[in-house]
RNA sequence: GUGAGUGUAGCUCAAUGGUUAGAGCACUGGACUGUGGCUCCAGGUGUUGGGGGUUCAAGUCCCCUCACUCACCCCA
């Protein structure tokens, strides 16, 4: 590239302008129309935290913190990061302010630029936006229901097909460590036999064996513990209620027993929705419950469930689905010299003091391409206005839609358009 | 961090190692001097990502570098 062109956004962080501003525009609000009905209400929580609060949350040994968070130092030297997820910082939040001794349950959605230090690729990027929602103070898989009908009601308004809902559920601490126990015994004698990748795996968290696509690890792991099968009474009845409750909300699931969760946090119910349209990246959706994350920030016991959209993938996906929309303008005003152009300001100023979206037409430029510039917008209304038109005081207009025009009084412009108006 | 692929006009892409690197779309103007869409005509842009090498000759082959893309890893 030239020497105009050295400056470039960072490597995998784009821009976003019209015309695709319009699907983000539309994904914000179905979302915050929809949540709302579900009792949702907007927080907003910074982007940049104290390390320790994502370190002590996500875990030390997940990748996001072992190698993907963006951590700096502030001019006191104090460790500052990015957030690579939102759920930390709403618990942190609620436990910060409070927000327990809020009208139970407390329910919030969010939405944001999150940052990950990671090699872009289809349907990731550095700095990728989340909406994601969060609510506190229930155990009871009702909200658990809740929480899918509400991401299932968001999908389907904004229009997405051939998703699947996966759910799965990983127990509490106390099912989980037998449930480790069993697993490390089960792989212990298959160890020397495991790929690379597993070896560490084995160490660090077991259960992300289950992610592992080299054909002999899936192999090897036929037959091993499922975690499922290790969940205490409790935990076993809280996922039976859950999938009965989908069952009756008619939302069609598949159970995914090997489905885990990268951040350390979830506690029971995980669930992802994914698309086959997306590439690898294949989750537009995840989230699950953390029953002891409000309690490890030095809140109140609380139970609590989320989940994140990935905006990105929802808005690919809109893209090669659907057509965009593009807002067009009400009204056009084509002006033939300098007096009319003068006038055309005025009518102009007029329309717009009724809401009513005017774009100029200059005198610079001939009539027709004046015109043409007018159709390409896809304008409703042109009105041109010359020399006769300011004699006569009548502007023409004209309908681009099917070509019809006529006259009316530079006075009754306003009305003329009324039904355009808000 | 690892691997593979691709870099040519604003966009999508052509061009066997051989003259002055082309086409479509888009943009601007004209045919129609005050009327858009359809048609026709005209117009402009490139250090072929950058650097080095091989060759009589490089957009084309080789090396380095940068960028992008996809995949692994991981995840929204």
């Amino acid at each position: 590239m030239g020497p105009a062109e050295r400056y470039n956004a960072l490597k995998g962080i784009q821009d976003i302008f019209p015309p695709d501003i319009y699907t983000w525009q539309k994904i914000e609000k179905i979302a915050a129309d929809v949540f709302s009905v579900y009792g949702f209400q907007e927080l907003r929580a910074p982007i940049i935290e104290s390390t320790d609060i994502f370190v002590r949350s996500i875990g030390e040994t997940s990748d996001i913190v072992e190698k993907e968070m963006y951590t700096f130092s502030d001019k006191a030297g104090r460790s500052i990061t990015l957030r690579p997820e939102g759920t930390a910082p709403v618990v942190r939040c609620y436990v910060q302010n409070h927000l327990y001794n809020l009208p139970f349950p407390q329910k919030f959605f969010y939405s944001g630029p999150m940052f990950r230090y990671e090699r872009p690729q289809k349907g990731r990027f550095r700095q990728f936006y989340q909406i994601g929602v969060e609510a506190f103070g229930v155990a009871d898989p009702t909200i658990d229901a809740e929480i899918l009908s509400m991401l299932r009601l968001f999908l389907d308004t904004i229009g997405l097909k051939e998703l699947t809902f996966e759910v799965n559920s990983i127990g509490c601490e106390q099912c989980r460590s037998g449930y480790r126990k069993a697993l490390h015994d089960f792989f212990l004698n298959k160890f020397d036999n495991l790929c690379p990748d597993c070896k560490r795996r084995f160490g660090v968290n077991p259960l992300r064996i289950f992610d592992c696509k080299v054909d002999f690890c899936i192999e090897l792991r036929k037959g091993a513990p499922r975690v499922t099968d290790f969940l205490c009474n409790e935990c076993k009845e809280h996922f039976h209620t859950l999938l009965l409750l989908l069952q009756t909300l008619n939302i069609p699931y598949v159970i995914n027993p090997d489905m885990v969760r990268g951040l350390d946090y979830y506690t029971r119910t995980t669930f992802e929705v994914t698309t086959e349209h997306l590439g690898a990246q294949n989750a537009v959706a995840a989230g699950g419950r953390y029953d002891r994350l409000v309690e490890e920030f030095g809140g109140p016991p609380t139970p609590a469930i989320g989940f994140a959209i990935g905006m990105e993938r929802i808005a690919t996906l809109l893209k090669s689905s659907q057509k965009q929309e593009i807002p067009a303008p009400k009204v056009f005003i084509a002006t033939i010299g300098a007096p009319a152009e003068k006038e055309g300001l005025v009518i102009a100023d007029k329309l717009r003091g009724q809401r009513i979206w005017v774009e100029l037409g200059y005198t610079d430029k001939s009539l027709k391409s004046q015109l043409r510039r007018a159709d390409r917008l896809n304008t409703d209304y042109v009105f041109i206005v010359g020399d006769e038109e300011i004699q006569s005081g009548m502007v023409k207009w004209k309908r681009l839609s099917d070509g019809t025009q006529g006259k009316v009084p530079f006075s009754s412009i306003v009305h003329f358009l009324s039904g355009y108006s808000v």
